[in-house]
DNA sequence: CTGTTAGCGCCTTCAT
DNA sequence: ATGAAGGCGCTAACAG
C-alpha cells in the first residue's frame, strides 16, 4: 500500500519574499516579468522562487485582483445548429463563470465576410480580456486578430483556425484527419462492394471543408481501389440545394455506394437518399451529432457521424482563454479536441 | 451584432446580509446550511439570496478556507497499463493542483481482493476529503464506500462501478454500450461475410467484463444472422493463457471472421492472430489505446479499438471530487466519460 | 528601484 | 440565535 502525494507543501508569497531577503512587492513584480527591479535582484528572487518550487495561489490571486475578467466570443449570426450548440453549452456553464467571476459575452457577426468579421474583431480590441473566435481564414481577419493580439488580447480561434495568424491557441479538429477518418469508415462500411462515392460540401472554398475534402480523397486514392470518387457536388449548406445537385447525381449513377456529407445540409443530403430508395444500401457518413444525424443514425440512414464535442469546444475555449490570461499553463491534452466517430450505439 | 451577457453583475456576501437585515455570518451560515439559525431568519436570507441569484465568488472562499483539500487515489497495484496512464494524468496535473492546494495521493492495493480493498477504503476514513476508488462491486466493498460517505467523505468511483453503493459519482463508462460499439463494429466490418466470432475475456466474473460481453452478443443476436458467436475464451488479462487459447480456437475453426478482446490481453491476442496467418482476414476489435493497440491499428491488424479516455476520467475524478467538495454543482456533460471508437485516422 | 499598506470576499473563532 | 472582527495570500496603489 504505497503512498506517494503528488503535491508539495504551501509556501506563500511572503516566504519566498523573506528567504529572498525583499519584500512582498517585489517578488509579486518578479512573478509577474513587471518591470522596475534590478537585473540581479531579479534573478535571486526566481531563484529562491525555483528553488522552493513556489506556486501562487491562483484563489488569492484572483481574489486580490477584483476586476473581473471579460471574454467575448464572436460566431456566426446564421441559423447553424452546431454553433447553437456551442452557444447553449456556454449557457449551461452560467454559474460555473459566475462563481469565478467571469463574463462571457456572445457577439453574433457574419463570420462568412472577412471585411464585417474583421470590423467586428476591431471594435473589440479594447474591451476584453480575451476573445474567442470562429474565424474564416482571410488576410484582413489574420490582421484583425494580430491587431487583438498586439493590444494585450488573448485569442483563441474556435472550430475553424486561421493558422497564418498570431492566435494564442486553436480549440478544433484536424480537419484533414477528419476527412480520412470518413474516408477510412466508408471504404471499410462498404466492403469488398465497388461502385461510385459521391461527395456533398458547402464549398470547396472554406478551409474546413477543402481540408476534409482532401483527407477523404487522401484514404479513397490510397486504399480503395474498388471506390471511384465522383466530383465533389457544392451545396452551399442548404438543404434544397444540396438535395436537387444529390437527386440528379443518383439519377445519372446507378451504382453508388458511398456518401459523405462534408459540411451541413444534411437533411437535404438524407432526403434525396431516401427518395431515390437507396438509404439501406449506400453508407452515408456526415459530420456532428445533432438532433437530426441522431435520428438518421438510428434509423440506420447514417452509418457514421464524424463529431467534434461541442461542448468540449465551448469549455475548452474558456478555460484556454482564462488560463492565457491568469498565465496559467494550458493543459493541452485536456483542451485537445479530438475525432469522435459515432455510430448507433455509442451515441453520446 | 446582438450582445448578450451571459453572467450578472457580482454582489456579494456583505449586500446580501444587509438585504436581509442580518448580519454576514447568519448569511454564510445559510449558505451552508449550518444549524443555530432560525427556521425564518433562514427563510428570510434563503430568499434574498435566491431572489439576487447571489453566487458566492469561489476564490474567496478557497482562501478563506485556509486549509487544504486532501484526495485519495485508490487503485489496483498490478502493472496494468491503462490504470499506468490514468496515474500518468494525475501526474500531468501536479502544477495545476498546486496552485489550488489540492493534494491527491495514490493508493495502490490489490482491488481484486475484496476483502483487501474494503480495508484500504476503511483505513481513509477520517484523512480525505474525497476518495476516487477503482471498485470492485462486493458487498464488503459497497459497505467500505459507505461507511465513507457515512464519515462525509466525497466518494466516486473510478472506471468500474458499484452501483448499489451511496458512492456520489461514477466516472467511466456504460460497459454495456462499450460492447454493443464493440459488436456493431465488428458486424459491419465484417460486412456480407458469414463465419463464426471469438471473444477472449479475462474473466467472465468481472462486471465490466460481463457487461461488456452481454452487449456485444446483444447485437450479434439481433443483427448478425450471419455470424456464429463461438464460447468466450477466459484469458485472465494474460497474454500468454489469451494466446494459447485462441491459438488453440484457431487450430479448430477455420472459418472465423472476427474476434473481440474484451480486456487486457492484447499481446497475447495479436500473437496468435499473427501466427495464425489471420491477421489480414478477421476484424479483431479491442479497448484502449496503449502503445500496443496504436501500433496494431496502424499496422491494420486491429480494426478499432474501443476506447474511454484515461486523461479525461483522471481529470474528471479530480473536478467531481473538487466540486462535491466545495458543494458546487457538477457540469455532468463535461464529466460524462465518453465511449470512443478509435480507428488509425483518429488515433488521438 | 524597493517597501508599506490597504483591501479583495469569505470563513471562523469568539463574544454577546 | 446572532454579530463583530481578524485573517487567508495576493495585488495594486502609494510612498520612499
Amino acid at each position: 500500500m504505497a503512498e506517494d502525494a503528488l503535491t508539495a507543501a504551501a509556501l506563500t508569497l511572503k516566504d519566498i519574499a523573506r528567504q529572498a531577503g525583499v519584500s512582498l512587492a517585489t517578488v509579486d513584480r518578479v512573478l509577474h516579468n513587471r518591470p522596475g527591479v534590478r537585473p540581479d535582484t531579479v534573478r535571486r528572487v526566481k531563484e529562491t522562487i525555483a528553488r522552493n518550487a513556489f506556486q501562487p495561489h491562483v484563489a488569492a490571486a484572483e481574489l486580490a485582483r477584483g476586476r473581473a475578467r471579460r471574454f467575448a466570443f464572436v460566431m456566426p449570426s446564421g441559423p447553424n445548429p452546431f454553433m447553437q450548440q456551442i452557444e447553449a453549452y456556454l449557457g449551461e456553464m452560467s454559474a460555473w463563470l459566475a462563481t469565478r467571476r467571469l463574463n462571457v459575452e456572445m457577439i453574433a457577426t457574419d463570420v462568412f465576410d472577412p471585411s464585417v468579421l474583421a470590423a467586428s474583431l476591431e471594435a473589440l480590441s479594447e474591451d476584453y480580456d480575451g476573445v474567442a473566435v470562429v474565424a474564416l481564414d482571410h488576410p484582413g481577419v489574420r490582421a484583425a486578430i494580430d491587431d487583438l493580439v498586439d493590444a494585450g488580447t488573448k485569442v483563441v480561434t474556435l472550430v475553424s483556425d486561421v493558422p497564418s495568424s498570431r492566435r494564442h491557441h486553436y480549440v478544433g479538429i484536424d480537419n484533414i484527419a477528419a476527412g480520412r477518418t470518413a474516408g477510412a469508415l466508408v471504404g471499410r462500411l462498404v466492403g469488398q462492394r465497388s461502385g461510385k462515392v459521391a461527395i456533398v460540401a458547402g464549398s470547396q472554398g472554406l478551409r474546413d471543408h477543402a481540408e476534409r475534402i482532401f483527407g477523404f480523397n487522401q484514404v479513397m486514392a490510397s486504399e480503395c481501389p474498388n471506390l471511384a470518387v465522383l466530383p465533389v457536388l457544392e451545396g452551399r449548406d442548404e438543404d434544397a440545394r444540396s438535395e436537387q445537385l444529390l437527386a440528379r447525381l443518383f439519377g445519372r449513377h446507378a451504382d453508388i455506394v458511398g456518401l459523405y456529407n462534408v459540411g451541413a445540409g444534411t437533411q437535404g443530403v438524407a432526403n434525396a437518399l431516401s427518395e431515390a430508395g437507396r438509404d439501406k444500401q449506400v453508407v452515408f457518413v456526415a459530420h456532428d451529432v445533432t438532433a437530426l444525424t441522431r435520428r438518421l443514425l438510428l434509423q440506420g440512414v447514417m452509418d457514421a457521424a464524424i463529431s467534434q464535442n461541442p461542448g468540449h469546444e465551448a469549455r475548452a475555449a474558456v478555460r484556454v482563454l482564462l488560463a492565457l490570461a491568469r498565465g496559467e499553463p494550458i493543459l493541452r491534452e485536456q483542451e485537445k479536441i479530438r475525432i469522435d466517430i459515432v455510430m448507433r450505439d455509442n451515441l453520446p
